[in-house]
Formats: C-alpha cells, structure tokens, sequence
DNA sequence: TCGCTCACTTTACACCGTGTAAATTTGACA
DNA sequence: TGTCAAATTTACACGGTGTAAAGTGAGCGA
C-alpha cells in the first residue's frame, strides 16, 4: 500500500489511530487530526477526500500493521470443529480492543454517511465469514446443535462477538478482556454444541 | 403527565414517534418533526428546550402508552427462576422493537450529548434491574449456574437482551421476532443455568 | 541561476443543523 | 376593546465539514 511510501499519509493514519485510541470517538474532528499530525487542516484534504476515507484508510492501516491475515490463518489450522471455534473466538476477540476506536468513530457515522456506513459493513462481513466458516466445521464434525440451522448459528455467532457486545461486557460492565474471552468461549460453546 | 393537558404537546410527541419508526433515527431534524407536526421550528423549542429533551420526553411518552410498567409487574409473578426468565425475555425482548426508533436516535446522540447519554444511561440501568431481578429469582433456586456469579449473569443477560444485539439479529440478520425471542430463551436457558 | 513542481499553508467562504432572540400575528376570552 | 398566550416570521451565532484559490518555500534539473 501507499502507507509506507508516503511518510506524512503514514503520520496521519497514526495520528488519527492514536487520536482515536483514546478520545472518544466523534471528538476527534478533522482540525483535532490535522493538529496532532502538525499540518493544517486543509492538507488533510490533500491526502483523504473527506473523513469516511481517512476512517477507512486508518482500519485498513491497521490491518496492515497488525498483520490480520496470519493471524486468521492460525487460526483455521486447528483440528477439531470445538477447538476452532475457540481459536475463532480468541483471535477476533483479541482483535476487537485493537480496533475498538476506530470502530467507534465509523459506527458513530453510519446513519449519517452512507460511504462509511458501506465501508464497516464489508469489514464486518468478513468477521461474519470467519463465523460461518467456525460453525461449517462444526457442522462438519456433527458438533453443531441440531436446534440451529447453519445459518442461525452463524448470525448467533456473529452477533455475539460483535463490538457492540464487546463494548456492553468490557466497557460498561468494566469486565477484563480475559475474562470477556473466557465466558464468550463458555457461552458459545453452550449455545452453539449438541 | 403534561402530555394529556397540552393537545400541542402532545401531537409533537405523537409525531417525533412516527417519524422516527419509519425514518432512519438521525435523519430526523428538527425542522423535520416541525413540518411533520404542522408547527414553525421555533414553537418546537417553546415545547422543549432542545433535540434530547425532546426525544428523552418521546421515550417516557411511550412508556405512558404502552403501560409499561403493568406489563413488568405481571412477570415478576412467575413461580420459579427459570421462568421468571422467560418471562422477562417475552416482556423486555417484545418491547424492543416498539422502542427502536427512539433508541436509535438516542443512541446516536449518546457520544456528542451528555444529557442523552445520561438519559438513554437511566432508562438500560432499568432494564440491567430487570436482568438483576431474574438472575437473583435463579440464585434462589439454586438454577443458577455455578460457573458464573450473579454479576457475571446479570451482565450477560443484559448484554444479549441489549438494543445492538436485537439490532444484529432482527434487523442486519433478517430474523423474524419470534424467532428472536424463542432463540434467546433457548440461549439464555443454557447460558445461565447450572 | 532560473524556473518548475510538489507539498503544504493561509485565508475565505458555502452548507447544514442546532439553538437563541425579538418583533409580529392570531385568536380566545373578559 | 384590551389583554394574554400560543405560535409565527425573520434573522443570526456557532460549530463542523468540505471547497476554492492564491501564496510560500524547498528541491532539483537544465
């Protein structure tokens, strides 16, 4: 990508990344950016077309550094249908916290702009193939509970490791990512095995 | 409440409600609920002081409505845990979906309007007693299960009964409302119970 | 050394939606 | 007829996004 190339397109999705790890979410306007990079606010516009794009850019920015793809690759190698699913959980799961601020920030933007609202929807159909892939192989080893079709288990899956409930358990309820793994492990195998 | 005493009042109320079932939550302005209220922009904020006072005021309307309160007291007079449980997921789950327009408003706001926040903050700790009251109703009978305290229950059960989850299933995933209710007791039973 | 280009800055402005302010109209009722 | 309240009209301030255009300065090749 042009993230290396580019030394101040670089220093702008870090900047935003970290603006957006610690400020809360919509705070982080496009001057607050613009500052902490140390360039005016119009340059910004220079290198992204509207803050939805410098959003998006700083997601993918950080699938870049944190190398996503291995990590997923870890995590399909695993035998059983049981034990993948927990390694399903543990990798997303894990992933979450890493990019809960920008998550934020685009889930603050989705009912106003329909650009950012398309770019987190993709992102988020990607961890639903990751789910649905976990439940195939369940269903593979005849784990899968027969009350859920293949595609309930998926949504429930899905649902249950979104951000969303990520955010109730470890933000407002103030639970330990550790724990917040363990019990979704728990949970899901509960609701999802015979 | 003044909602009776006051016709003018009272319409604008009736048609925030409308307006944000149908329309998506921040697509409705202002001068969208005036229009639609036949009533200048300006005599809506005579009637209230500002966008969150006006939706906070929708949602308490809606509980006036839909008697709310009544319908808690009737699950509470369930014999055992268990189904006090399924009782309280027909009730909160069934009231969800009459509630969403507002909550997504609600929500939207929750980052850049401390009031609303705060507002949206009182009205889900309300539902987390509900979630405390089942939970307990549980502990009592001994059906709760050993694995998690009844904090950890009650956070779990809130966070599954939570709006986003709803959100997930019923509305990006396409489920029908029965279907969520009858999953979510099947899925809180095995959570939850020893 | 001239002149070009590129990245960036500065200044200024349009657009939207919220909220404030004040003068004016309308209608009921005494 | 006068008064009061409710609502209207008009106008404006503010904050945040995005656009537009002229200006600055460093680097570089001819």
């Amino acid at each position: 990508m042009s993230s290396i190339e580019n030394p101040t397109r670089k220093r702008i999705l870090e900047t935003t990344w970290k603006l957006l790890e610690k400020g809360g979410a919509s705070a982080v306007r496009m001057s607050d950016i613009a500052k902490a990079a140390k360039i005016s606010r119009q340059a910004l516009y220079l290198h992204f077309p509207n803050r939805a794009e410098l959003l998006v850019a700083t997601t993918r920015y950080l699938d870049e550094v944190h190398d996503i793809q291995s990590q997923l690759v870890a995590s399909r190698a695993a035998e059983t249908g049981e034990e993948r699913l927990r390694e399903w959980v543990i990798v997303w799961g894990n992933y979450i916290p890493r990019i809960y601020g920008i998550a934020k920030a685009l889930m603050a933007m989705q009912d106003s702009d329909a650009e950012a609202a398309a770019a987190w929807e993709g992102r988020m159909q990607a961890v639903r193939e990751g789910c649905a892939a976990a439940v195939e192989a369940l269903a593979r080893d005849g784990a899968l509970s027969p009350e859920l079709s293949e595609k309930e288990a998926t949504d429930l899956l899905w649902s249950l490791l979104s951000v969303r409930v990520w955010e109730h358990l470890c933000i407002d309820c103030g639970w330990e990512q550790d724990r917040f793994i363990a019990h979704m492990q728990r949970t899901l195998a509960r609701v999802l095995i015979a």
